[in-house]
DNA sequence: TATATTTCCTAGTTGTCCACTAGGTTTTAT
DNA sequence: ATAAAACCTAGTGGACAACTAGGAAATATA
C-alpha cells in the first residue's frame, strides 16, 4: 500500500474542507494548502481533479475558491485515493481478481483478493467525518489499537 | 496495495522450490523461470535478494542451482514482500506510525495504521504452504469468499 | 583435465511515473 | 478598472521499474 504525496495531500484538503463545511464561503487553494500543509501550486492540480471527480465544486474570480460538494459523511477516503491514485490493490499492474496464476501459484489470486478486501473493509468505511471527529468505525480502531500496530516489522 | 513484478515473480517462484522440497536437488534459474512462466534473467537477479535474505541457497556450477532454504510453513508472503518491495505500507515515502499530522488531519494516521494492520493480518499470517495446498487460514478465505470481492470498484 | 553448466556481478536501457514549478489566460467580485 | 482567484499547458528533474547483456568465477561430470 503506497499512499502517494498526491493522495495524502487531496485526503488533508479535504479534511480541511470539511471542518469549514458550515457557510456558502470558497476557500482558495493557497488558504487550503497553507492550513493543510502542502504544497500551493501542486494542491491546486490535484484539487482539479477532486473537481472533475465531483468532491469539490469551484468558483472562479475574486472571493473565489473551492467547497466541499458533498456531505463529509458519505465521503470515503477509500473513494477519494481511487480518484486520486486509481485502484486501491494492483498486482503487475493488474486487478488482484484479473490474476490468473496455475501450478503451484494457484491459489494466490485468493491471497491478492483477501488483502483488497482487508483494505476495503478499513478505507470505504471511514468518511472524513469519522476521520474529522476522531470517532473511527469500531473495526478500524480496534486494528489500531494493539501497540504493536504501531511498530515497524 | 502495489504488488510490483518483482514480488509476484519472487513468491511464484518460491512456490514451485516449495512444491519440490524433497530432496537435494537444486533447480537452476531457468526451470523455475520456465515453471514459473517468468523471465529468466529477471528472476535470476530476484534470486539472489532471496538469497541475500535467507530464503534460498544457492550451489553454482554445473548441477547447481537454488534450493528453499526454510520450511515452506514458516515463510509467509508479508516476509517474501518486504525482502523484495519494502515495507507492506507507505506514506509519502514514510511509515505509517511515522506519519504525523495536527489540526484537521490528527486522526488520520490511525487509519493509515489499521491499513497496514489489516493488511499485516492476511500477509503475515499465509505461508508458502499454505497456498501452495490451497489451504489458506480461516480469515484470509472468508475474506476472499464474498462474490463482491472478486469484483472492481 | 577439459567441458558444459550454472551462479554471480556489474552495468546498462528504456520507459514511466512522481512531485513539483512556471507562467500565462479566463473569470468574477468589488 | 483592478485585484483575486481558478484554470490550463507545459515543462523538469529525479527516481524507480522491468528488464537485458555479457562476462568472471565455481563446480560436477565425462
Amino acid at each position: 500500500m503506497d499512499i502517494s504525496a498526491r493522495a495524502d495531500y487531496a485526503v488533508r484538503a479535504l479534511l480541511v474542507l470539511a471542518e469549514d463545511a458550515d457557510g456558502d464561503v470558497a476557500h482558495p487553494a493557497d488558504e487550503l494548502a497553507r492550513r493543510a500543509g502542502v504544497p500551493a501550486k501542486f494542491l491546486e492540480a490535484i484539487l482539479g481533479d477532486l473537481r472533475r471527480a465531483g468532491f469539490v465544486t469551484s468558483r472562479r474570480g475574486s472571493r473565489g475558491g473551492y467547497l466541499l460538494a458533498r456531505d463529509p459523511h458519505d465521503v470515503t477516503l477509500g473513494s477519494v485515493l481511487r480518484t486520486v491514485d486509481g485502484p486501491l490493490a494492483e498486482v503487475r499492474g493488474q486487478r488482484p481478481h484479473e490474476t490468473h496464476y496455475d501450478g503451484a501459484a494457484q491459489h494466490l489470486a485468493t491471497v491478492w483478493v483477501a488483502a483488497r478486501a482487508a483494505l476495503r473493509d478499513i478505507l470505504d468505511e471511514t468518511t472524513l467525518a469519522d476521520v474529522l471527529a476522531g470517532d473511527l468505525p469500531a473495526h478500524v480502531r480496534a486494528l489500531a489499537e494493539p501497540p504493536e500496530a504501531w511498530q515497524s516489522r
